[in-house]
Parts: structure tokens; C-alpha cells; sequence
DNA sequence: ACGGTGTGAGCGAACGTTCGTCCAACTCGG
DNA sequence: CCGAGTTGGACGAACGTTCGCTCACACCGT
């Protein structure tokens, strides 16, 4: 247990009786003019000293570290935690190793983080939390220091935003909902001052507009991601508008809340009201009823987000506003055709 | 967004006048035995040219990086998550940045992400991936080479081990089925080669035993901590017995698998079937019905990890088996008295 | 006038690498 | 037998800090 101190390259050089500058390159650099013995005798040394590169002082000569940062709400949302985790084996993938700093709720750390990500002098930094939208220190500090991608908008720009189309992912949900007969669609969404919130109500309304529909402003009800927030906006929802009879939830985690207030006012979903959402994370598929929600590529944001940073931390002039990643339909069960009961 | 190169301690220092020692004792060392005007001086030079300290560089005359690893496995699983972002949250707390690696499925790059973390010069590690329990080169570089602290046993040992009472987990949930009169107690459980899913089986049993009841080996089925695996042991568990009346389910997200395979086999839940599981993970509350289960306290987990481990690298003497963290059942409405339809 | 004591700041060394240059000893063709 | 080329390896410098020692100078009491 008594930890031994890391062996440097200088000890594997003297044990294997050659300049500690002639170990590097075998160990560690590329161009390797050394002899074939000589080679194995340092290999063989410094296996059996346990010899472990320092990659802190090759990136001080470097001058890259071949880390980035990821700065994360609370990612114990799962959509998050999706992008994330894919984000981190894409990097490892591309060999870069990630930091991580997941926001507080309320997210008033957020400069913090990414200086410390800063003084830590990772490449480029990935912001994947919605909180930053309205955080200038963060967004001034990304600008200035270093290369970054973000997965949402960031005041005054300058750092490439990626995701998914979220305006055609309230467009999608909510004419799904139209075309099974549905007039009177209220809407559970996200905090109002998200863009994506935004996005997805306009998606919403330009759904309701084609049909030639009402959007009446009592059919939105604003929810906060959590099960809780949606159980409470659908009751809202339900006693502004009982004859309600479908639901757009814009997200669906905030869609299980949705669900168990429907139940609990001893709606049938999807026979009284018909729920579309959006995500589809993982487990949409086993709530019951099964799901029918808008799949956004949330493991492809991450990686998309990690790919361009890296070519944006190669120099490669990339564009502040890639393509919008494509969301598809997903039928499951918790929207079916509207029963004319009343007629 | 032509990007800056880092502005350095000597430049600070030249445009204030001063060595750069000076200026480092200033901006980042502890004794300031420098006059204010001085200090004055080197501090609004480092704010003009936007000076952020370099903390490789620190890292490397300190041999100290302040930061932890975190192997964590694919933690799109909610409970993984919960703990990581608690320990994330609780390292940076202390001053320390957090590097993670999750393992792909199948686990077998947990000793490349340890080699990296090791290589970066983590001041310790955290493993919190179940993946690892058999990985013995895991085990070996853990041992070897960084103080660790890990979420489940390690091969060989040697490395601290936090978590909460797995075995009291499966011994409340099954006693609470009990107390309801049931009798015909299935459980679904996570992968057996895991200690954890031992451990719970074990308190499932201990419960049995203590009631005076049959532990026939057709009421277990193997699940994957999926609920896809959920849903495929459940479906199993009613062929098998068709009697039975309550399960015992190894994860919150396994119920939901286990609640969408009754509720497709017409079993009502709680009337007909009775639910606990374990975990309580944030939307338990909201899954229909609401899941009685124990609650294991996966944040504090992670926290405890974490605190755990700064000991250690403080030099501090960690034992290999700190106190179990306590579980606790948390009574919802998917376990309800056993109905006795047929008598 | 003198030794002692602070105070403010400079300076060399070290951390563990990589990178490029330099050099000695061979090899080989004529 | 000599010079050119090649091969194998040594070596100095640099990356950006921190740490501890040194040192000049002013002030003080006797």
C-alpha cells in the first residue's frame, strides 16, 4: 500500500545506461534513431520500474494537453448525461481526455468552471448546459481563452452552436397529434426563457397555424424538465382546459410527470388524452404506456460537438452554425386517435 | 476569435517591474512579502493582459495536479450518474477537478482510461463502474500506482470500498412484501456476477427465512439493470409461476421494465402484483403507480467517495471497509397488501 | 558609531518532459 | 588510405511555475 513515488524517465535512462533525451524518443517521441538493443534494454527498463510517462510536463512543453472540458448542468438529466457521455468516448476516441464540471442548480458557477478549465489549459471547451445561455461571463470567457462548442445558444455568439432542430421537433410532435384527429392540443414545455423552449413552441404553433387551428394561450403550460414541473403544468393544464384531449411534453422526462397527473385524474392516456413528447431516452419505451415521442440525437450532438471542437482546436476555420442534426418520429402507444365520445 | 496565446507570469512581471518570482508570489503563492503599491502594481498588470495562471506548470513543481479520476461505466444509467455528479460536485468543493472515463459496454477499456488518469497524474482515483469487479489489471494499476477509493470490490482488494448496506436493501424490500401478507415473492435481480446482486439476493433470502418461506430457486430472474432486461425477467417470472404475487426488483429502472411487462400481461400493479425495488432514483415518484423502494443514497455515495479519497491523498489512513451508508424504504403505492381473491 | 533586526525583492534551482542540434564512430567507395 | 555519408546517441534549452535562499537597505536601541 505504501505508494512508491512515480519513476521518471531519467531513471529509466540510467538503468538502461543511456541519456534520459535517448529514453524520451524511445518511449515516448517518434522518430526513433536509436539501435535495436539499445531500444529493448530502456523498454525493459522501464517496465520493470513501472515507468508511467508524465503527460503534465509533456503538455508544458507541448503546450496542449490534450483535454478538453465539459461543463454540464446537473447532469443527472439524462439527456444531458447522454450527450455527455457520449462526448467523453468520442474525445477518448480522438485520444483527448475530458474534464468535467456539472453547474449547481441555478448554475451561478458556471464562470468558475470554466476558468478553472481555463488555468487547467484544456484545448477547447464543450458547454452543454442551458443555464449559460444567459451567462455573458461564460460566454466572454469562452470567446477570449479558448476553443469552444456549445450546445446551446451563448450571449453575443462567436461559439459554434450545434443540436438538433428543435423547431421541427414541435412541428413534428404537434401535427402527429393533428393528423390523429386532435383540435385541442395544450402544450407542457420547458422554462420559457430557454431558446429551445422557444423553439419547440414555435414548432408548436407553426404545426397549429397549418391546420388552421387556435393556439390559445391557455393550452401552454410552462414545466422546468422535472417529472414534478410537468405533473403540475398538466394540472394546470386540465383545469384551464378540460376538454383538452392531447398533450405536446418537451421532454420526456417532464412527459413521466405528465403521465402520472393524467393518471391521477383518472385520464386514460391515450384514450381520454393523447401524450407526443420529445427525447426518447432510453426507457421512453417502457413507460406505460410506451411513449410516442420525437427522437433527438442526443448521443450524436455529443459527438458532434467533440468533432468540430477538434477540428476547431486544429485550426480549421468551422462554421458558427453547423446543420441542424435531423429528429425523427417515434409511434409508440400514448397517442392514438381521437374518440369522438362527446358527439 | 483569432485566438490569444496565454499571456505568462514574466510577462505580468516585466510590464509591473518586478521578477517574475515576485509577480508568482503575488498572484498565486502565500507569503506576500512584497509592499501594496508592488502588489498593486503586478495585479492590475496580470488583469491588463488577462494573465490566467498555468496550472500545469504548477502541477508539475508541486507534483500535485488537484485533480481526481473517475471511471465511471456508461453512466446513462441514472444511478451511476447520480453518484458521479455528486462526487464531481463534491471534489471541486475541495479545490479538485475531475477527469472522467466511462467505460463502453462490456467494460474492457478499463485499464486504458486508468493507464490515461495515471499518466495525467491523478491525485487519486474513483471507480465507480461495476464492470471493474472482475478487471484484476484494473485492480493491479489501482493498487500500484494511485491512491482509490471504489463504488464496488475490487479483485484482490487493497482499495477502500464505499457504498451503502445492499444486503439490509434486499432484506427491506422483501420484509415489507411480507408484511403485506404476500407469500409468493419473485425477484428480479441485477446481473449475478455482481457482489451487489449477491448481496441484495442475500437479504432477500434472510427475509424469507426469517418468515418461514420457500425460496424456490424458479421465484429468480436474472435481469441486466435494463428495463428491457426488466421486462424479459418479469415476463419469465409469471411463466413461471403464474401465482405470483410480488417482486422484489433489483433497480428502479428495471421496474419500469418489470411495471410495462405486467401491465402488458393484464397484472395489475399493486392489486394483482405487488412492486418494491430499490435505488430511488429522482422520478420513482412519478412512474405509474409510484414505486415503493429502498432508497440507497447514491449521492452521498459519491460524496463519501470522494471525501474518502482526499483523505487518502492527504496521507491520511483510510480503512478498507468504512461503515456501510444506511438504506431506507420509502413506502409509495406499488406494493399493496396481497388481495386474497381466491380463498 | 555599531551590531541587530526587519522588510522588500531578486535569483537560482527544480519539476519531467520534448525538440533540435551536435558529435563521435562506423561504413564504404574509389 | 582518405573523405563523405550514415548511424547512434548525447546534450542544451525550453515550457511556466514554486520554493527557498540571499541580499541590500533602512531603522532601531545602546
Amino acid at each position: 500500500m505504501a505508494r512508491r513515488r512515480y519513476v521518471s524517465i531519467k531513471e529509466v535512462a540510467a538503468r538502461a545506461g543511456v541519456s534520459f533525451q535517448t529514453a524520451s524518443k524511445v518511449l515516448n517521441g517518434g522518430d526513433v534513431r536509436v539501435s535495436a538493443e539499445t531500444a529493448e534494454r530502456i523498454l525493459t527498463a522501464a517496465d520493470e520500474l513501472g515507468y508511467r510517462p508524465n503527460t503534465i510536463a509533456r503538455s508544458l512543453v507541448q503546450r496542449t494537453t490534450a483535454t478538453i472540458g465539459l461543463v454540464a448542468s446537473d447532469a443527472t438529466d439524462i439527456a444531458i448525461a447522454q450527450a455527455s457521455v457520449a462526448a467523453e468516448q468520442e474525445a477518448r476516441r480522438h485520444g483527448h481526455s475530458v474534464l468535467v464540471g456539472h453547474l449547481r442548480v441555478g448554475g451561478a458557477d458556471g464562470a468558475a468552471i470554466v476558468r478553472t478549465l481555463i488555468e487547467r489549459r484544456v484545448d477547447g471547451i464543450i458547454a452543454a448546459a442551458p443555464e449559460i445561455e444567459e451567462d455573458t461571463e461564460v460566454a466572454h470567457l469562452l470567446r477570449k481563452y479558448v476553443p469552444a462548442v456549445s450546445l446551446q445558444a451563448v450571449p453575443g455568439g462567436g461559439v459554434p452552436l450545434v443540436g438538433s432542430n428543435h423547431r421541427e421537433t414541435g412541428r413534428l410532435a404537434t401535427s402527429h397529434l393533428i393528423g390523429l384527429g386532435h383540435t385541442a392540443i395544450g402544450t407542457v414545455t420547458g422554462p420559457f426563457r430557454r431558446r429551445v423552449t422557444r423553439s419547440r413552441l414555435h414548432g408548436y404553433e407553426d404545426a397549429l397555424r397549418e391546420a388552421r387551428l387556435e393556439a390559445p394561450e391557455d393550452l401552454v403550460a410552462e414545466g422546468d424538465w422535472s417529472p414534478k414541473g410537468g405533473a403540475e403544468a398538466a394540472r394546470l393544464l386540465l383545469e384551464r382546459s378540460p376538454d383538452i384531449s392531447a398533450i405536446f411534453v418537451h421532454s420526456d422526462i417532464m412527459a413521466m410527470g405528465v403521465l402520472s397527473a393524467l393518471f391521477r385524474a383518472g385520464r386514460r392516456v391515450p384514450q381520454d388524452v393523447a401524450i407526443v413528447s420529445c427525447d426518447d431516452i432510453p426507457f421512453a419505451e417502457f413507460m406505460t404506456p410506451p411513449l410516442t415521442t420525437v427522437r433527438v440525437p442526443l448521443a450524436e450532438t455529443g459527438r458532434q460537438a467533440v468533432d468540430l471542437l477538434l477540428r476547431s482546436i486544429a485550426g480549421e476555420q468551422v462554421p458558427e452554425r453547423p446543420p441542424l442534426l435531423p429528429v425523427e418520429l417515434v409511434v409508440r402507444a400514448s397517442a392514438a386517435p381521437r374518440e369522438r365520445t362527446n358527439e
